[in-house]
DNA sequence: TACTTTTTATGATCTATGTCAAAAATAGAT
DNA sequence: ATCTATTTTTGACATAGATCATAAAAAGTA
């Protein structure tokens, strides 16, 4: 039986047939890009969602002239500009692979017809934006009344690997601190 | 044809025929409470979601001794504690009717038949995450790099009659600020 | 109307973190 | 290996907003 991440993720939330595994198969594609790689530009629409099979990504926009990080993703996680990809808007963000990497990706239209003629995928949906959403609201929830120490830390306890995988200019943005503040931070003894 | 708020609210996304709509009301509840009511407490699980009719609520909960207002609502909006309705496991949150309120229930378990039994609601189900996934991305990407006073022209812009109608202490903490800096904001002249 | 409680306002500090500037370290390229 | 560009570190200084203390105002209550 044909596999890959994405299905893996998918069962992760709901039992697939044979044949429906087979189907979403047949419509998603699988590729391999260098570090930099921008999936999606502020601008456009998110036409695609992503799954990261190896390597690390994450959204950014821009704010005052300077780049901010707004998430950050590694293997096992879909990344797209979700704002954009949900409402058809286009996307104030863009999407950049931060490793050499390789994603699994399906098209918003494809992914509507899955929905659409699968029970199945139709609960898939759901069950992942619940997901989605009780972390989101549990990080920036944190966010709010956390120090810029313990914010790191609650990134480090999350994202370990990623978090010193990736540039400190985009974690420091991505905290909502400065890059001076952040690299202090690392230099500083561990846990309080 | 019956009618309440939640179904208006069901078909602002989905198209309900006569038969849904008759097995909707049939599970759902509406009810006035004072002001101060507790809809949901921490430490217990939130077994319902409440559509707000008349009125306004707030989810809060604890940090350093102090109540931190989490979000506000009010008319035609869905409350709860979502992470606790998602996940199952037990509210940190509290929920409060700011106001004397009317508002329509349904149960987790309800609603899970619905989704089960109409592909329209499982849809619905989806669509209605999605679109507070939207929405509290938004907000709390915004916040990360706004000033006070902006953070709270934002909320202002979004909520204006209940941001003025509901304490000043649980805006306050909603944007993360102290009760006097809001008070101070609120003398100055307003937009910018 | 008087009394109590809750909410909001104001003044005087204090502090975490931002900003600006420049050096040091690291990674990439030829 | 050498040179260049990028990323990270460090220092000096500035400031938004927190905290503490208290007073004023508003809302309930009898």
């Amino acid at each position: 039986m044909k596999t890959n991440a994405l299905i893996d993720f998918i069962q992760d939330k709901v039992r697939l047939d044979a044949e429906l595994i087979e189907t979403i198969h047949s419509v998603c594609h699988i590729d391999s890009w260098k570090k930099g790689k921008l999936l999606i530009r502020s601008g456009k629409r998110a036409r695609h969602v992503y799954l990261i099979q190896k390597g690390s990504a994450r959204t950014f926009y821009y704010h005052d002239g300077k780049e901010v990080t707004s998430w950050i993703y590694s293997e096992g996680q879909l990344v797209t500009a979700w704002s954009s990809f949900y409402t058809g808007m286009i996307s104030s963000e863009n999407t950049e692979l931060t490793e050499d990497s390789t994603v699994v990706s399906i098209s918003f239209e494809q992914l509507q017809l899955l929905y659409k003629n699968y029970p199945k995928m139709q609960e898939f949906g759901r069950l992942m934006v619940e997901e989605q959403l009780v972390f989101i609201d549990y990080f920036y929830k944190g966010f709010m009344f956390m120090t810029a120490k313990e914010k790191y830390e609650l990134l480090l306890s999350y994202f370990p690997e990623v978090t010193l995988r990736v540039n400190l200019g985009h974690i420091a943005s991505f905290l909502g601190i400065s890059q001076e503040t952040l690299s202090r931070i690392r230099k500083m003894p561990a846990r309080k």
